[in-house]
DNA sequence: TCTGGGGTCCTAGGACCC
DNA sequence: TCTGGGGTCCTAGGACCC
């Protein structure tokens, strides 16, 4: 047995929202999210007939719907309630609910992690509370409740890793949703899992390859050679062996602070694009959305990355996916130099193939200290939209690892103006109820 | 997954420098 | 030069997460 007295002993609770999206549209209808049997399905363009983003407990339980389900794939059938996604709105439950958590811990111990899940560090307030921490993981739970109702997964550990395995593999099977893992139920929670994949950090790939080197379980992987496995995976090899333990001195030492940092904006295109000067207006769109993102945070640019995905027929004749190519510049967030860039790193690659995805990143972002006025943004800009431009941006700020995006608004042709008003590609709502 | 969208981190080889 | 060692930068590609 491993001697976890030198590890650090914290009450460290991983909190998500159940069915997130599917349960603020449930309470918005005075429908228990528990009970429902709501679908909230996204129907952008380019979606090809739409996509499930979110469905209640019940809709997945009763017709087996899943998330990123086609709409195709979806029973038709009477009892299923079928709504359209308001991106902002959700926007706004995550920081109510955030709010409410801020009446339970220091704001500096509360870490959100996406749309739906927040890290909270107990260990210095949870006694003000209650008699434990899962009275207290109780007593949130019910705040927000019956102050919002929506229904709180929670997941306990002496560590982030430990509370997020609490969450994923026992909080959200329980009837109570409370989930709570230390050092001790590592042998009897930890190691018996035979399905890597579907703990946190280990993927599709990852659980393969582990499994051909004859490691089915936890248990075998803690009771693999770690110098194997540094061998084989580098420090993800370390990192996998010390997670089979338990083990997560990284992840408190360095609170969830991302080294690298960059914005970005893709699509996957309504139909294959074949011709050049069409696929460029669409390069040209994405490079402005994400020149805008820049701009709004004051920053520049010195790295650009365009990433072209080919259509499913260039896939089988070329027997490639598509191509990435980036390149190092001075810095910049001005629109016409950073489509200007795109585009030659388009043409540098692209022999003829079929577009179907197109992504276009910034990196290396450094602070851009002149002031710059974009008219045409400035005049287009209502208080309203200010308003709700201040919300997104502050919920990216927190956000280590968001997957919000608001894209820009004003475009000419191609899919800006199809795309206008999206949120992370899909519908905004109205904001302001 | 015959196509959602936005991120972060790691590895590795070649260029280049001292 | 029948030839060192260490480091950083740049680019491509892979993997994983929500």
């Amino acid at each position: 047995m491993y001697d976890y007295s030198k590890e650090a002993r914290r009450v460290v609770f991983m909190i998500d929202s159940k069915s997130f999206y599917a349960s603020v549209e449930s309470v918005k209808l005075n429908l228990n999210p528990l009970r429902s049997i709501l679908v909230v399905m996204s129907t952008a363009k380019n979606t090809n007939g739409g996509l499930v983003l979110a469905a209640s407990p019940m809709a997945k339980k009763i017709f087996g719907i899943s998330n990123v389900m086609r709409t195709r794939d979806v029973p038709k059938d009477k009892r299923i309630i079928v709504v359209p996604p308001r991106m902002n709105l959700y926007i706004k439950y995550n920081l109510a609910i955030n709010e409410i958590f801020k009446t339970f811990a220091a704001e500096e111990d509360i870490q959100p992690y996406s749309i739906d899940e927040s890290l909270i560090d107990m260990t210095d307030s949870w006694k003000l509370f209650g008699d434990s921490p899962r009275e207290v993981a109780r007593k949130i739970q019910l705040k927000v409740k019956k102050e919002l109702g929506i229904y709180l997964t929670v997941g306990i550990g002496d560590n982030p890793l430990l509370a997020k395995f609490a969450l994923d593999m026992e909080a959200k099977r329980t009837h109570s949703l409370i989930g709570e893992w230390h050092y001790e139920d590592v042998q009897d929670k930890l190691w018996p899992v035979t399905q890597l994949d579907d703990l946190w950090s280990i993927g599709r790939r990852t659980a393969e390859k582990l499994n051909k080197m004859g490691i089915k379980s936890m248990y075998d992987l803690a009771h693999s050679n770690p110098f194997l496995l540094k061998q084989r995976f580098g420090v993800l090899g370390s990192q996998l062996y010390a997670f089979s333990w338990g083990i997560d001195r990284a992840l408190i030492r360095d609170k969830y602070v991302p080294k690298a940092k960059s914005y970005g904006n893709s699509q996957v295109l309504p139909r294959d694009y074949r011709n050049q000067a069409e696929i460029e207006i669409v390069i040209r769109e994405i490079a402005e959305q994400v020149a805008a993102r820049i701009r709004a945070h004051h920053k520049a640019a010195t790295v650009i990355h365009l990433g072209i995905g080919y259509s499913f027929r260039s896939k089988e004749e070329t027997g490639k996916s598509g191509f990435g190519h980036s390149m190092k510049i001075d810095a910049t967030n001005d629109n016409g130099l950073l489509a200007a860039y795109a585009i030659t790193l388009f043409r540098n690659k692209w022999e003829g193939e079929t577009v179907r995805n197109i992504s276009i990143s910034c990196a290396g972002l450094v602070n851009d200290n002149v002031v710059q006025l974009d008219l045409f943004d400035t005049k287009q800009t209502s208080l309203k939209k200010r308003d709700l431009d201040r919300t997104v941006d502050q919920i990216r700020q927190r956000f280590g690892f968001t997957s919000l995006v608001k894209l820009s608004s004003v475009a000419e042709g191609g899919t800006a103006i199809e795309r206008a008003g999206l949120v992370g590609g899909h519908n905004g709502g109205n904001s302001y109820e």
